[in-house]
DNA sequence: AATTAAATTTTGATGATTCAAAATATAAAA
DNA sequence: TTTTATATTTTGAATCATCAAAATTTAATT
């Protein structure tokens, strides 16, 4: 039988977290997966011991958990369904950016692959949702590119911004007030660390001022690397 | 908290049931709702005492269900939600008539009800679904009309094909494959009960013969009676 | 009315997912 | 290296939805 929305979850948190901390040898702790599913440790450590069982993750008492390589293909398609279905609700369906993220995590569970196929035809095979994430292929593969965030990249020096590590509605509102939507060229004009101020020049030149915390969100490319 | 898939599937399962045996009297026999659900009888009533704490259903020991005001309203917006999602599967994703049945019958439980009104919109609000079933408003109220089938409609009178009550793919397929869709101009030729055959004819007046059992699920208007 | 047949309800159990709180292990600090 | 703090695991229990099979009720037949 297919793996329930719950198992499912799991491994794209599992996913989500390896990514994020970027060392492929470390294994995601308990606090920090139970934590981001939203539920009491004991119960991660539960459900991970049998998703260990299914041959989907390894798992070290005490040490944290890491996806098999099984694990990784479903985990990359559930957010295959998860990126897709975002863009399709921006672009078919016209929801807003900061609407899409709960939506898709919902019907991600319901859509069949046929449905998601279709809609990746229908939307030109893309490689990225709206938020700059990349959508994995069908096979499960993902090419994630790494890129520079407001904090650390060049100052005055044109850049494209290209994802946006938090799906928070009204963060992504904030930002599609200000124009500050992937695909936006921008600069970083003066970096404060003691006044806790990026200043970012965005669509006709404004002048954007946020904090280190939303910079740090903020991922942008080269001028150049976007065709 | 919201009902459960669950919930909505029993709920769902009643209303039709209700809606088939005409007679609003009648109640819904716990085998029969068992058996459209695919669970054993017991599980059947388990639930249905369930969804009777819930104010939902009145259920009367070994003579069966019936929804109440509330369980009768909840019924009717999932069958909005998935009459709805049906027709924006086939109208905008491209998907066949024949499909989009069971992917709306998971669909209709992830989708919020800001992305149902949006689809509602996005479809001019209509008034059926792809198999010409009624589409309850958001309130749910559905306006059932009540159709001849080819089995009792006027022989050799000009009708229009208005509803099929049968959602499997096979069938759905073959009906397509002959023109069969709700809209099309037909009539009934001859029909011959003994040798269980209806003739009809069709789009571009082209003869096709099926038998009792399947003419009593097609229902036909009037042909003035659709604008 | 007595018996048989059919449907319904009960009972006891199971799997999945979860929590609270107690027990234990690991890591950090003194 | 003890002590202390923090994280993890266990244990016991709860909820939801389900099944199998036994017990019961209603309906149908003789």
């Amino acid at each position: 039988m297919p793996p329930s929305s719950t198992v499912e979850n799991y491994l794209k948190a599992i996913f989500k977290a390896q990514a994020a901390q970027g060392e492929e040898k470390r294994l995601v702790s308990m606090g920090q997966l139970a934590a981001s599913l939203d539920v009491v440790p004991g119960t991660a450590t539960t459900m991970v011991k049998a998703l260990a069982e299914s041959g989907l993750v390894n798992y070290e008492p005490y040490a944290g958990v890491r996806l098999t390589g099984a694990g990784n293909r479903l985990a990359a398609l559930v957010l295959r369904r998860h990126r897709l279905m975002e863009l399709f609700l921006v672009k078919i369906v016209g929801m807003s950016w900061a609407e899409v993220h709960n939506e898709a995590e919902r019907l991600e569970h319901a859509a069949s692959d046929q449905l998601i196929e279709r809609i990746d035809v229908m939307l030109g095979c893309p490689s990225t949702d709206p938020h700059g994430d990349p959508i994995p292929d069908s096979e499960g593969t993902v090419v994630t590119r790494k890129y520079e965030t407001l904090l650390t990249c060049p100052v005055d020096t044109p850049v494209v911004l290209a994802r946006v590590t938090d799906q928070d509605a009204e963060f992504l509102r904030f930002l599609e007030g200000n124009d500050l939507t992937p695909g936006q060229p921008i600069r970083v004009e003066t970096r404060d660390a003691a006044a806790d101020q990026v200043v970012v020049r965005g669509k006709n030149n404004q002048r954007i001022t946020i904090g280190m915390r939303a910079a740090a969100k903020l991922q942008v490319a080269p001028t150049d690397s976007v065709s």
